[in-house]
DNA sequence: CTGCATTTTGACCAAGTAGTCAAGTTTTTG
DNA sequence: CAAAAACTTGACTACTTGGTCAAAATGCAG
């Protein structure tokens, strides 16, 4: 194959070898939607080994760790679910930056709810994995967005606004269709499924924020 | 006591003994932190039991199975956590009566987390325990209060605004303070130690929704 | 105080689970 | 093709943990 790895010589193995690509992919989608269903301690590597589809031996012998394989699947999610964040334009119309982000945003839960879930319990069981990521890159990156939505209520391009709280209302109220899925089926029954339900819950998400700090006159 | 409990003759007890009304509460109080952090797999009953300052078989003799003391407390929190709601009144005014919603729901997520977190984590999971609750309580009074919000648009004393996105709106944002404080930690810093802190939370949230709904003219 | 009901606990058991190991099988390489 | 490296797994171990049990301690009514 054209992706297979050369190792030259009799050097020990540096790189990773076809089927170790293979099956570490396996492994961490495998584990991504075990661990986003029933947290770490909920979950059993034989779970992860037999929806992979090899056994448990064998998945601990390219994750020697239960914590590697969520550690590992938590942070490939994460680049991931920040990348939205990050294209943010300070160039842009703000009211259209943040409609482009706030779609992004949802479409992300309805197709990728598991990762959503991952993060999510991770952070409400005080996220020991990820302390460092939250007070290092996370916070750089939000202070920067932070501080490009600043300068919009700056210049009157927005009202007067918190933008760390309209952040955080924005992933709170886009993640809320992923982690708390369940209740939104409850109450909202077959909807749900309804075609154009998603781009419902768009309309009226977007509606209420840019309205809420569109600036008026 | 003035709230012993007399058994009469000898009848098998039905009651409750004053020692039993101690303990349960002990129980259920030291089970809501342990809940809540770790989650139902992720507590054990020894840790319960000795947050409750008693033994293991002692802690059983109350609630002789793990699941027990769960959704017993469980079921004591929905009932706390859902009053705000119910209390919003048609009679009032559209706009103050969903200040005082969001403003007692923050409230309730700043001195009540660990409510919120156990019941984040129930939902997160699936809400295996509280599935009926949901469907049958909760959308029965979320369903009444949507039709008081949707008749308040329909005199154009709110912007067109579908209820039910407007509450889940509410709820995740508000939640968001509790279920997520590491992350709201993590980037905001020592900030949100600060006197006032929640306050200042309290206005931007409330600002920007209520001006998202708020009819312009 | 006396006897019965309630409460408390140390010791134990069975099930489940993370991780090991040595022996086999397959793939790669020269 | 032959040897080495990489991969795979059944069987096993050590440990955690939910729950039991019988016996001891305590509370309480008459």
């Amino acid at each position: 194959m054209a992706t297979a790895v050369k190792r030259k010589n009799g050097e020990k193995a540096e790189g990773t070898t076809r089927i170790q690509g293979i099956n570490r992919r396996i492994i961490l989608e495998a584990a991504l939607e075990v661990f986003s269903t029933y947290g770490f301690r909920g979950s059993t590597i034989d779970q992860i080994a037999e929806k992979a589809g090899m056994s448990k031996p064998n998945l601990l012998y390219y994750f020697p760790r239960k914590q590697n394989i969520y550690v590992t699947v938590l942070e490939d999610t994460l680049e991931e679910w920040l990348r939205p964040l990050d294209d943010i334009d300070p160039a842009g119309d703000p009211v259209e930056e943040l409609r482009k982000y706030i779609t992004l945003k949802l479409k992300m839960s309805e197709e990728k709810p598991e990762a959503s879930r991952l993060f999510a319990n991770e952070i409400l069981h005080g996220a020991p994995a990820i302390s460092d990521f939250l007070k290092g890159h996370l916070k750089e990156l939000v202070d920067e967005k932070a501080t490009i939505i600043r300068r919009w209520v700056d210049e009157k391009k927005l009202s007067p606004v918190d933008p760390y709280h309209l952040i955080f209302m924005i992933w709170a109220t886009t993640q809320h269709y992923a982690d708390f899925d369940v209740q939104v089926r409850a109450i909202l029954g077959s909807q749900v499924n309804r075609p154009g339900f998603h781009e419902q819950t768009a309309q009226a998400v977007i509606s209420i924020i840019l309205n809420g700090i569109r600036p008026r006159g």
